[in-house]
DNA sequence: CTATAACTTGGAGTCGACTCCAAGTCAAGG
DNA sequence: CCTTGACTTGGAGTCGACTCCAAGTTATAG
C-alpha cells in the first residue's frame, strides 16, 4: 500500500475549487493548520486537508463568516464533540440559523415561482405577497403553495450584522 | 379612506430590520429607487417600498449580491416578468442556484447533526466523510427529507460518486 | 429663544475576504 | 549555464457592503 497520497497546492486548489491564494490566505489566518511542507519547501496536502478545506466551502454556503468557522473547524479536526459543551450549543444555534435560511431560500424560490408562473394575469399582490413567503418546503417540485406565514425571520435579524436596532 | 399609510425611514429601519444607513446607502447606489420626500425633504416610505426593502433582504440571504439583485428588483417593482425573457432566465437560473444552495445548507444541518448525535463512538471518518455528507435527514423541527443531494456542487470536480460510508 | 430630536447631504473610514505583486528558491530541460 | 515553471514569502491593493461623521435644516417642547 503507499503510504497516502499527498497533493500540492495547485492540486489541492483544483479539487476544491478554492485558489491557490485563498488556500495560502486561510493558512495565513490560521484558519486552517500550517500544511506540511516538502524539503524545498512547497506545502503538501493530504486527504484530510482537502476534506477540511471542503468543510469550508461548504460552512462559507452557508453565509458563514471565517470567523465563526473556527469551532466548527476545531470539532471537526479532532474528535468527540460532547467534550464541548459550549461549542455544541453554538453550532446547534447555527444549525437553526440554517435550517431558518433554508426556509428563507425557499421562499425566495417560491416567490421567484409565483412571480413566474402567474405571468400576466396578476393586478395588485404588492400590499401583502411579495415577502416572498411561505412555508412549506419540499425539494423541487414547484410548489404552488403560498401560505401566509408571519415573516418573523424578516425582522428578527438572522445572524449578520447587528440586532435589529434595539428593539423597543 | 385614508390616502394610503407612509412611513419615515425610521419606522422602515424598524419595520425591515434594515439601518436607516443602508437603506439611504441603498437609494445612494440607486438599489432602491429615489424615495419620495416631504416638505422639508425628509423621505417617506409606503408600504411597496418597505415590501422591496424585505425583497432585498431576503435575496441577501440567499448570498445575492446587491448588484445581481437590480434585475430582480426590477421584475418585482414593474409588472409583467414574460416582458422581460432575458431577466426571466437570469432568475430562473438563479432558482437554480438557491435550490443548490439549499441542498449545501440541508447537508451542513446533516453534517452538525450526525457530528452531534454520534457523540462519541466513532471512530473515524475523517477520510471520506466529512464533506458534510449524508442524506437522511429524521424529522427535527420541520423539514422532512429534502432531496437525494450528491455533492455535485462540491466544485466541479465532484470525483469519486462514492456514497458516503453509510451514516450511522 | 434655545435645545432636543429627527432628519438631510456628501464624503470618509472600516472590515472581511480575498487577490495581486515582487523578489526569491529549487528542480528539470535544452 | 540559463530558462521555465511551480512554488515560497510578506505585504500591498481591491472590492463589496456597509457604517460613521460633520455640518446643515426643520419641527416641537420648555
Amino acid at each position: 500500500m503507499m503510504a497516502e497520497q499527498t497533493f500540492t497546492i495547485k492540486q489541492t486548489a483544483e479539487q476544491t475549487g478554492i485558489s491557490e491564494d485563498t488556500i495560502r490566505y486561510y493558512e495565513k489566518i490560521a484558519l486552517l493548520p500550517r500544511a506540511d511542507r516538502k524539503d524545498n519547501g512547497h506545502r503538501i496536502y493530504r486527504q484530510e486537508d482537502i476534506n477540511t478545506i471542503r468543510l469550508i466551502s461548504c460552512l462559507k454556503k452557508t453565509g458563514m463568516s471565517l470567523e465563526k468557522m473556527r469551532p466548527f473547524l476545531a470539532v471537526s479536526a479532532d474528535a468527540d464533540p460532547a467534550e464541548y459543551p459550549e461549542l455544541v450549543e453554538h453550532i446547534r444555534s447555527h444549525r437553526e440559523n440554517i435550517v431558518s435560511q433554508i426556509a428563507s431560500l425557499q421562499q425566495v424560490v417560491d416567490f421567484i415561482d409565483m412571480k413566474l408562473e402567474e405571468g400576466r394575469y396578476r393586478r395588485d399582490y404588492s400590499d401583502e405577497s411579495q415577502d416572498c413567503v411561505s412555508e412549506k418546503l419540499r425539494g423541487e417540485p414547484k410548489s404552488k403553495p403560498v401560505s401566509p406565514v408571519e415573516m418573523s425571520y424578516f425582522s428578527v435579524s438572522a445572524k449578520t450584522g447587528k440586532p435589529p436596532a434595539s428593539v423597543k
